[in-house]
RNA sequence: GCGCGGAUGGUGGAAUUGGUAGACACGAGAGACUUAAAAUCUCUUGACCAUUACGGUCGUGCGGGUUCAAGUCCCGCUCUGCGCACCA
């Protein structure tokens, strides 16, 4: 007998796979499409460990799964490979990322390859490979004549030492990664031009659509949450003896009465210019601390709000009232307008600060008995010391007031979202260059799709030259050109000026974008990964779109907003077929280190996925135990003993094949049998259909602890049904015993053409059934009953039961309820 | 603080619509095979009381409730994980 050795079998199926080109997806098929994908992976210099294969086990198992109910199964693999840890590394090393990230691509391939993973490699995309970012860049370039980007100052991290900016990552406890130690100084915000995609447009396309996504409830909320639509008004306040106008946002236009000072974020644009001569030492002071802060020290600690005297006062417009101005770091510069009108009496933040400067407290919502004592009422009520609108309910005058304002072109509704634009530049070398070129005396200009793509140049020094720019800008013969304003074409600007009046001096944007441009695209591109004359077919974005299935544990907000965002455009540009991209969202729960902690290199608690198929139990036993663990939504951790059960497992399904295959076979039929294998199908199918991996393997295990003990009687014809079924059933989760054992029942055609088993719903029906059988909810007997056994007879067997009997202690049932199929509960009083 | 989950044996977990709580597995214990060990196979394994039983009592974080029947539904808590966090 062939003992079970999946360091023999898997790499003989594996090689069978790729051989053949097996899991390639056609374009077009008459089958129905199934597309499924994983996020894509950031290829680490560490490479994939047990935890990622999770993922890949999930995407596998639902591929082959659909793959044998005939659909037209596209499984595709890519890399999102621009980032900062190579660029970090090639500081350290000088080994360009270009490299780094080649080598690093080819360890993660080898990795999946070995998991047996059923990947249409046709189809890879790597988002730093040029063919690749030229559509990238192209995308930047439609949603710049769409009015989509625009550039503008915002506040950067700023390193002193290194004279550089830095990402939000390098920001450590408020210096730069590099030089965080006691006496480092904190790392400043500094005004840079900069990028952004104008996502806020699209703020109510995407909260519109987020109640039908079939995604998971948290991740929707957090989305809902994160876009933050809150509906208010603007309303203007005019500045006391001048003629400078602050117009605030309030969701409450109601309390307008109760507003007894306003606060100004220290961002706002009349911050400083507000400060009397008295004031002025004190506000540019308080301005300066606050704008050098993080935002973690101005979120973090006790909160104990701070602010400062402007010395100016302003006009509520709707009582007349004289009310001062401040400055506090507890309003946001980046929210509304930057500015907001204070009514402590309704406000907690606004009455924190009130009580603590001693600023006055108007009540103008009466407050609720059971309310009262607690300080600050935000809730609803009628008004109270609101002139013209006293005892007019909260709600209705919301609108009255608004309207009051409107009228009188002192204030508007208006609608704001806590959702910022999205700053896409990024002062890195190791991304997608920024498709712009500066021209002199004319500013930003996109450059022609056919002059793309900017090719991100090879450098010889990594490190940031200190002048604010990636080190793109220190390439003078890439960064400083002739440029041609009506063919887009560019020379070296040491070439010297080319003939012709076109030619003007310029300066290439030397910013590259965020990772997160490079990934909103890419399940586009899997559709047609080869196209150089377009990102993608429409035809073929349409047979393929939506994605059917698409599979993360991470990213809950950003980049599964992002790729929302960018479909909602490429829908109104007629490229795809839907608005939004991902049909079914499944989310996962991450698997961390035996320890219980993170699994992370510095903890030094990694687990290598070869390292597991390499000690003996196969990748197969791998995926099987990965899915085994639980739920796939809930978090696990990796369990050095747990494999061996699994493997035990896989080892008794080939064992028992093996003696079946050596065994006599008899002629005689087995209903039995043949029961238990339809329940089987229909149980571990269901469970797949809802991704209950770890249930459908355990009605495997099940079975095969039924059949161990049902071999005794020998094996019947209905065996060889029963043993390909298990094979099948086990595949999509353990595809290389699944192969191997396929063929050795005698298959010649592959596991990947069958069909999925069928179960018949009339073979389910066993003769008899167990009746549970209750006294006042408690169980205390069972009866086996023929199944079409009538309801009395049932009740009368069940009265008759001797513990029954005992325990109705000679009383007469009240009541005997009767569950079909189930039980008999007999109530007694 | 707000939002969303979760809490079931020594451990991971099962119970899909309110209907046998603890499937399946790990670990532990016992036995078979073996010179021995590993591997494999078989049995036991929630706690307690009994062992005369296909026996009883308790038991799904805590306190109440609805129901013939609650891990599951309702009300009030505790703990815990995650996300967001001064968004006016």
């Amino acid at each position: 007998m062939r003992r079970y050795n999946p360091s023999e079998i898997e790499p003989k199926w594996q090689e069978i796979w790729a051989k053949d080109n097996r899991y390639q997806a056609s374009d077009f098929s008459d089958q129905q499409k199934f597309y499924i994908s994983c996020m894509f992976p950031y290829p680490s210099g560490a490479g994939m460990h047990v935890g990622h294969v999770m993922e890949h086990s999930i995407v596998d198992a639902v591929a082959r799964f659909q793959r044998a109910h005939g659909k037209n199964v596209m499984n595709p693999m890519g890399w999102d490979s621009f980032g900062l840890p190579a660029e970090n590394y090639a500081i350290k090393t000088g080994k360009s990322p270009q490299e780094t990230t080649a080598t690093n691509i080819a360890n993660f391939t080898n990795q999946l390859r070995r998991m047996g993973a059923s990947i249409d490699w046709s189809r890879e995309v790597n988002t730093s490979d040029p063919e690749y970012y030229k559509w990238t860049q192209w995308i930047f370039t439609e949603f710049y004549k769409r009015g989509l980007v625009y550039q503008k100052e915002s506040l950067q991290w700023w390193c002193t030492i290194d004279k550089t900016v830095l990402a939000n990552e390098q920001v450590i406890n408020g210096k730069s990664w590099r030089h965080d130690g006691p006496d480092d100084p904190l790392v400043i915000k500094k005004p840079m031009k900069q990028w952004f995609f104008k996502i806020t447009e699209y703020a109510d396309a995407l909260l519109e659509e987020i109640p039908d996504l079939n995604w998971p409830e948290k991740i929707k909320t957090a989305q809902t949450n994160w876009i933050g639509r809150s509906e208010g008004a603007e309303i203007q306040f005019t500045v006391e003896g001048s003629d400078d106008m602050i117009t605030v946002f309030s969701t409450r236009p109601d309390t307008l009465f109760g507003a007894t000072f306003l606060v100004l974020a220290p961002e706002h644009p009349l911050a400083r210019s507000l400060a009397q001569a008295k004031t002025q030492v004190a506000v540019d002071t308080y301005i300066d601390e606050a704008v050098k802060k993080s935002e973690i020290e101005r979120q973090a600690g006790d909160k104990e709000k701070t602010g400062v005297f402007t010395g100016s006062y302003a006009i509520n417009p709707v009582n007349g009232e004289k009310v001062p101005i401040w400055i506090a770091d507890y309003v946001l510069g980046g929210y509304g307008t930057g500015a907001i009108m204070a009514v402590p009496a309704h406000d907690e933040r606004d009455f924190a600060f009130a009580e603590k400067y001693e600023l006055p407290i108007v009540r103008v919502i009466e407050t609720p008995e059971n309310e009262a004592g607690t300080g600050v009422y935000h809730g609803e009520g009628p008004l109270v010391n609101s002139g013209q609108f006293d005892g007019m309910a909260s709600s209705s005058a919301r609108e009255k007031i608004v309207a009051w304002l409107e009228q009188q072109g002192l204030g508007e509704g208006k609608v704001t979202y806590k959702m910022r634009d999205w700053l896409i530049s990024r002062q890195r070398y190791w991304g997608a260059p920024i498709p712009i070129v500066h021209v002199k005396d004319h500013g930003p200009v996109v450059i022609p799709a056919h002059q793309l793509p900017v090719l991100l140049p090879e450098v010889e020094d990594y490190a940031p030259k200190g002048d604010g720019k990636s080190v793109l800008g220190a390439e003078e013969d890439w960064a400083h050109i002739w440029y041609n304003m009506t063919t887009g074409a560019s020379v070296s600007f040491s070439a010297g000026k080319p003939d012709g009046d076109d030619w003007h001096e310029a300066h290439r944007e030397t910013d590259t974008m965020d990772g997160y441009a490079c990934s909103s695209w890419y399940l586009l591109r899997y559709a047609d990964p080869h196209n150089d004359q377009q990102a993608w077919s429409p035809e073929k974005a349409t047979y393929w779109m939506p994605l059917d299935m698409y599979v993360g544990g991470d990213h809950a907000v950003a980049h599964l907003l992002y790729v929302r965002f960018w479909n909602h455009v490429f829908y109104d540009m007629g490229l795809v077929p839907t608005k939004e991209p991902v049909g079914r969202l499944v989310y996962h729960g991450l698997i961390g280190a035996e320890d219980g902690r993170k699994m992370s290199k510095s903890l030094g608690n990694v687990v290598d996925p070869l390292e597991v198929i390499d000690q003996g139990y196969g990748a197969d036993a791998l995926r099987t135990f990965e899915l085994f663990l639980g739920p796939i939504n809930e978090n696990s951790n990796w369990s050095s003993r747990g494999i061996a059960g699994v493997y035990r497992f896989l080892n008794r399904v080939w064992t028992l094949t093996q003696e079946y295959a050596e065994a006599e076979k008899t002629d005689t039929e087995s209903a039995e049998l043949r029961a238990l294998t339809h329940r089987t199908i229909k149980k571990v199918t269901n469970d797949y259909r809802r991704l209950s991996f770890n249930t459908a393997i355990a009605s495997l295990m099940e079975y095969v602890n039924e059949l161990y003990k049902l071999k005794v009687d020998g094996f019947s014809s209905q065996w060889q049904q029963s043993l390909e079924v298990l094979v099948q059933l086990l595949a999509p989760i353990a595809p290389h015993i699944g192969a191997e054992l396929w063929q050795q029942l005698g298959n010649d055609t592959s596991l990947d053409t069958a069909a999925w088993p069928v179960w018949d719903d009339a073979l389910l029906v066993a003769d008899t059934m167990t009746i549970i059988v209750q006294v006042n909810g408690k169980l205390r007997a069972k009866l086996e009953v023929a199944t079409d056994a009538r309801e009395d007879d049932i009740k009368t067997a069940a009265l008759a039961e001797g513990n029954v009997v005992k325990f109705l202690e000679n009383k007469q049932p009240a009541k005997v309820i009767y569950i079909p199929g189930r039980l008999v509960n007999i109530v007694v009083k």
